[in-house]
DNA sequence: CCATTGCGTAACCTACGGTAGCGTAATATC
DNA sequence: GATATTACGCTACCGTAGGTTACGCAATGG
């Protein structure tokens, strides 16, 4: 079932031997993660030797950039022309089932972009890939709770809230034993995230519990 | 701020240098990864030679695993005894602040849980670490759905939005450069959750817009 | 027949997990 | 007080894995 490019296994276009090395890449970089993936696994599954991966792509790094670029192109695109068009309540199960449908037809790419942080070793810390997501569906919260009258100020906190139930169930989608259509779980999300928001008081005020402090 | 152990900083006694050296890991897993964390670094940052870990943990996998079975104890104890009384909606609130005074107090370990799996190299695939707390929560919530009369069967989809909702916001309010109280935010997503959740239909049905399939 | 493209061989070198064996400080025992 | 015993720790090393590179060969197209 995965493809069978041409007639000859052992030489190929240069583009062709790319997009096979992206598509090997993505999925080891899914199941091992960055550091634990080699570049001689990578070309061991291509059949082909570690220096290709090199001519290719520059190195190790090089290749998990693009592999993590494309996945972000594409969710973004497909989210993106989720949202674009309908009543407020459609963008909105419209993005958790495009969400889903990623998930669906690209597992692999949505554990990379699960998975830990690049390779980058600057001192701070780097926001994980579905960050910059959450924080794009920030901006159009931002916008939306303005029109509607909420706190703007609490806008990311929905935005990352939305965005990591939707992380959440797709990853256990994924793996579940009996997962139900994506639309089902689309439909569930969207309903809590819809009602939940439509019924938010416009100033939630803490019941605060006995707050648990650390002991020792 | 960090412990002053004792006079002597040379020597430590077994169980205060285990301390440390938890300690010390825990940071660098959380900061690094597991992976990309070095023994020789863990030794270094305690002021003593990597035989010393070897002889405590018996490894860098045995150390991981201490970090992590610590954090999952801290975080299921914290969470548990926030659940364990009141009404429903106080305590889903209180599982809630539960959690992010968790991440509050302890940041590192959180990442470290947040982080990809540990070194089990099986074939399949390994649940992340919030996962179980998820699955936990799947429990609690099955009971719950059960007597409200909605299907038990979308429990786990609730459970695994719940607790990724708030993985998520945890995770951006302890980079948030202007992070609002701990109360508020739980209340927020509280609010969110419980106005969702008790409105929920019965039976939601996918108002399905076009399904974006996979452009080649 | 020659150039360009695609690729393999064979290293290099660093880093790291793990181990063996040897001190040295503190405590116990006579 | 001297000596044995234990607890704590270090230096030095091994094996290996993995990223990276230098160089040379085979196929393809004009």
């Amino acid at each position: 079932m995965p493809a069978a490019r041409t007639s000859k296994p052992g030489r190929l276009p240069a583009a062709a031997r790319r997009a096979q090395l992206v598509e090997i890449g993505r999925r080891l970089f899914a199941e091992r993660g960055y550091e634990a993936t080699s570049v001689e696994e990578i070309a061991e599954r291509a059949k082909v030797s570690k220096p290709i991966v090199y001519e290719h792509f520059g190195g190790k790094e090089g290749l998990y950039a693009v592999v993590v670029d494309r996945e972000i192109e594409h969710i973004a695109a497909s989210i993106e022309a989720a949202v674009s068009s309908g009543s407020p309540r459609e963008r909105l199960e419209g993005a958790a089932l495009a969400f889903l449908t990623y998930v669906e037809e690209r597992p692999d790419g949505f554990a990379v972009l699960l998975r830990d942080a690049p390779p980058t070793k600057r001192g701070g810390e780097m926001p994980a890939l579905m960050y910059d997501l959450a924080d794009r569906v920030g901006g159009i919260f931002s916008e939306l709770f303005r029109t509607a009258g909420y706190d703007e100020k609490a806008a990311p906190i929905y935005a990352h809230a939305l965005v990591g139930m939707v992380a959440f169930v797709g990853q256990w989608w994924t793996e579940a034993r009996k997962p139900p259509p994506a639309e089902v779980v689309a439909s569930h999300i969207a309903a809590l995230a819809w009602m939940g928001l439509r019924h938010l008081p416009k100033k939630p005020s803490p019941l605060v519990k006995t707050r648990r402090r650390a002991p020792a």
